[in-house]
DNA sequence: GAAGTCATTTAATGGCAGTTAAATCCATTT
DNA sequence: AAATGGATTTAACTGCCATTAAATGACTTC
């Protein structure tokens, strides 16, 4: 399997989200930063490897074996991220090209000795799930900190991703697994309040849009597709 | 830079050692495990990219440029191999081949970071030296235990690569960093006894000239080409 | 110095992954 | 039902990296 086939694989796989039956060809194009027909002509090799199913016209669908590959490649990308950020001191916006790179080193057991070494964790800095060795997506509390009650209580485990909103944080002394509690939300600008680090502070709705919380309650160990 | 740029180039560094005055295609053809007719065709590309000097049937020679390059692909791959045996527990055999993609990983700043990670060693698990962020090798007592005298101590920094002898060492319990002082050495036979975690064990001359040592007298910190 | 041998290079070809340009399909509009 | 327009596919070509087969160079030997 070479560095590109794992690329479409991996697109592919995320644009099912939004192309239920079936991802146009332009669609994948796009998102491989490529022309249409190199994707067309690489559906074709994908098929014939039965990675995909392939109507002419019609779209493309990862077969059982497909979807098993762009997991692992997935897994491996969240991995390294997760490696980068807290092992080597990268900050979040830094990561993903490296990873991007990293993603199709091809070693079962240097993914496994990953893992472990990481501690299994089951998302990475940006908040994103982290499918298991077998490719299960782990079941979490992951909420916005926009969707929290008063009262709610968890662990900053992922941020959306820009160089700006990783500035700001920085400057606001917020971090990566911080423990946030819910003081309050107002009302009137949706802006809330929250106990982070023995501190009060106040941040703005746009921000609590931008960050994902691990809650404390209800957690479940579950996993599943 | 390609992949097999790359790995062209660090094979033709190694083969200069061998041949001084040009590496013959053939040689890099062997080491490339391809045809000569292959490495004809790629150090023409590379000659072209000014990496190095070809003169049609008298070898090639790297340039400066292509030096560089070649020590910093072995850099990283020195780097990554230190990172698989000391973070991730893997034994010094399983190693090159995950390493081997891994050095192909295109980011100064991981390279770096890896670096710093792993506290700036100077040589990897096999015992072979690690040139620094300026490709610059270190300059360090690395002997074998077979050329030691009695009373010589220093740290197990490096093995002759093989499963079997692997294992044997595990067998014996001896490991990456262990302190080595050589108790004495018997002329009948070349074997050496030496004392190691406290406890006195004798080693064959065959052991004693697969295990490198860094020598604890005399030791310089400079560095040099 | 001609012949032979080995190393090396050139030529032709194939797979992978991309490009541009032309052709084709599908759905809608008239 | 024909025409139009957008999405998609096909065709022809390029660069990279390998292959095999043929040609050529360099050196030894007689």
């Amino acid at each position: 399997m070479t560095f590109s086939e794992e690329n479409y694989l991996k697109a592919i796989f995320h644009l099912e989200e939004d192309f239920e039956d079936g991802v146009p060809t332009n669609a994948l194009a796009e998102m491989m930063q490529t022309k249409a027909s190199s994707a067309t002509d690489m559906v074709k090799r994908l098929a014939e490897k039965k990675l995909l199913h392939y109507i002419p016209y019609q779209g493309v669908r990862l077969t059982e074996n497909g979807e098993i590959h762009a997991i692992q490649v997935i897994r491996k990308h969240r991995l390294w991220e997760t490696f980068l950020v807290e092992k080597l001191s990268f900050s979040w916006d830094e990561v993903h090209e490296i990873a991007e790179q990293l993603e199709h080193i091809k070693s079962e057991k240097l993914t496994d000795r990953l893992d472990k070494f990481l501690n299994f964790p089951k998302v990475d800095p940006h908040g994103d799930l982290i499918p298991n060795k077998k490719g299960d997506f782990p079941v979490i509390n992951k909420v916005r900190l926009s969707e929290c009650q008063a009262g709610d209580k968890g662990t900053l485990i992922g941020v959306e991703d820009s160089k700006e909103f990783l500035n700001f944080l920085d400057n606001q002394q917020i971090s990566l697994h911080d423990i946030i509690e819910v003081v309050g939300k107002e009302e009137f600008d949706n802006s809330f309040t929250i106990e982070i680090n023995s501190k009060i502070k106040t941040v703005s709705s746009k921000t609590a849009e931008s960050l994902f919380l691990l809650l404390d309650v209800g957690r479940e160990d579950n996993v599943t597709k």
